[in-house]
DNA sequence: GCCTAGAATGAGACCGGACTCACACGGGTT
DNA sequence: AACCCGTGTGAGTCCGGTCTCATTCTAGGC
């Protein structure tokens, strides 16, 4: 631990303009009353012993920092990149930089996270909850002072802004559109467990995109008179149970599935993979259907059917309402939900288009 | 500006524990001489009173703050979050969080970057630097005595780490790889532009992996006795020309290109969305090429042709590096070569496999 | 029984800015 | 000439920790 090159203060500064500490520190700061005179030599001494203010001690006594925190589970996955990328954009413009924290989607990570912003003083932070966690540690936060806002995720009890892409809509939408062709054994893969098997109840955990989901599907095939197939929606993929395994038992079982879902991007490379190594068309085989717009998504073969929902923008739309906060505004939370919509491409066909089902 | 609520203080932990600040701050961190009644007693009260270190106090007089910058050209790019992702579960292992600053490979950015984050006094940084920038800026973080650790790219008269890829041997294979199914007539698409034309001469412009690449392939070239086709080498794609004219320009030329790489996965999509667009098939009209391995190259139709690289282990190399330096290392600067590897699917196949050229 | 090393403790300096307070100075009032 | 106000200025405090220094207390050595 070798110690640093000394940083050349406002006194360094008002040492060689010949002025006081307090006036340098009014020059440089621009504020109080300061002659042309005394500006102009001050300005002319940090110029000369290239001052830069130490950041650490002007927060100290302003109690802000101009830093916000980000909490969010995966950044190589790309929603949380592209979400990050829109919060990046608009904190920077509105002065503020960004500390990133990765929580792996785990709860206690999460609960430390959130202290170590705090006790870092963050002005604000922006936070992905893990999906199944509870709000102690947000409420913490809350009675501290400084802003929160949700991202991709509702929670209740919790008075804080937050911005969600619209789901249940949509993906009544999406399923609307797998029963039209036919799919009734509709397979849908997540790695999120949102805790329980019961996912069927309207647990009070807050609006989660996998719940609000499911929830849109549900009535999709409660108008359509089918019963939703509980044995082939698998949540908690990739975490107890390897993603291969699910989407082989799901294409191999005695009544298998015809069309598959994916809940983002990275199951759905995963899933993608499977079914090629098994040798599973699409769409002859199975549908497939998945949830975020990605470049590629449009370019493999077939083109992949897809639930897009404004990434970028919810990042920008968190991180403005965050600035607001900060800004001081104190009124009712707002919750942000932002328009999806059903790309239809070519990976979901009609069931049965294939007349010999693929070996496994 | 509303005021937060006061944070508790060693202050009022020492009042509760009735003993003075120093003793409090003693049995709160663990240093000098406290008798364990004492100790108990200012623990207890610490407790009560959901004590919680103002790091930024801290910071500000042991001139640490366990907090490093890593400056990157763009989140959303697959290689730096996969790049950041490394760089962060090493940080955070060692105890460090992560203030992240995108440059939008711009250079204006980057050099204010690096003035911000120092004034927010970081223990060190870790840079990919803008493809053409001078390093008077970096050179000036390393007079402060901060690590600085230069990630993809290496800076000539800059005496600090970097940790790369292996460019230049394995942009020979691919060259060697192409040239062996009969491409003679191959173009390379970048984005980054490595300034004037004159990517031929070998500038001292330190390690980049565009100049890397493309001296690779020249010698591929070279060996073959093959004259490199100069004229399909396009950078600064997407910048100042669409990607989309140039893949049409280098299609359907006079001479036109048999094979084009892509110089990453970004500029890949949008090549291929191109060629797509325009009915140009792979590889039975153009072979393709491109760098960085991702999980959809190897999914779509046909598998493409990749060069992979260590991303994620390029972001560890370079934080356990920097946590080295930060730890009062003082060695002589390390430069890391992280090995790379051709991927060969079958993107890239024998030159003219198709009768019929394809139509513009 | 006396002396001393070392533990235990409190007062206060210090990090580097922001900001308060007291005061000096000059011009305009009356 | 006495008074007031506003600008310009320096001394000094504060933020919340870390850490030095001087002092007191205690136990062990001879």
């Amino acid at each position: 631990m070798e110690s640093v090159s000394r940083y050349t203060t406002v006194a360094d500064v008002a040492r060689l303009a010949q002025v006081s500490k307090a006036q340098a520190a009014r020059a440089l700061g621009g504020y109080g009353a300061v002659s042309d005179e005394v500006r102009s030599r001050v300005l002319a001494a940090a110029e000369t012993l290239q001052y830069h203010p130490n950041e650490l001690a002007r927060s100290m006594n302003t109690g802000r920092s101009k830093t916000i925190g980000v909490v969010v589970g995966d950044i190589e996955n790309p929603y949380f990149s592209l979400a990050l990328r829109g919060i990046y954009d608009t904190s920077k413009a509105g002065g503020f930089d960004v500390i990133l924290i990765n929580t792996g989607e785990d709860l206690a990570t999460e609960i430390d996270a959130v202290h170590v912003l705090l006790d870092k003083r963050v002005d604000g932070m922006i936070v992905a909850p893990v999906t199944r966690s509870s709000s102690t540690h947000l409420n913490r936060v809350v009675e501290s002072g400084r802003p929160v806002v949700l991202l991709d995720r509702k929670l209740p009890n919790l008075p804080v802004d937050s911005v969600v892409a619209e789901m249940r809509q949509v993906s009544y939408e999406a399923a609307r559109h797998l029963l039209d062709e036919g799919h009734t054994r509709v397979g849908y893969i997540s790695s999120l467990d949102v805790g329980g098997a019961d996912f069927a109840a309207d647990l009070d955990l807050g609006t989660n995109p996998v719940t609000e989901r499911i929830a849109g599907i549900r009535r999709a095939f409660e108008e359509a008179g089918v019963p939703l197939p509980a044995d082939l929606i698998r949540l908690g993929a990739g975490r107890q149970y390897s993603i291969g395994d699910v989407v082989h038992a799901l294409v191999t079982g005695p009544d298998p599935a015809t069309a598959i879902v994916a809940s983002d991007s990275v199951i759905a490379l995963e899933v993608l993979a499977e079914l090629q190594r098994a040798g599973v068309r699409i769409p002859d085989d199975v549908s497939f259907l998945m949830f975020d717009e990605l470049p590629w998504a449009g370019l493999m073969t077939p083109p992949i059917t897809v639930v897009a929902q404004p990434v970028y923008d919810q990042g920008v739309a968190a991180a403005k309402l965050l600035l607001r906060r900060i800004g001081g505004d104190r009124s009712e939370p707002e919750h942000l939900t932002l328009p999806s919509r059903l790309i239809r491409r070519e990976s979901v066909a009609p069931v049965g288009s294939a007349e010999v089902p693929a070996s496994a």
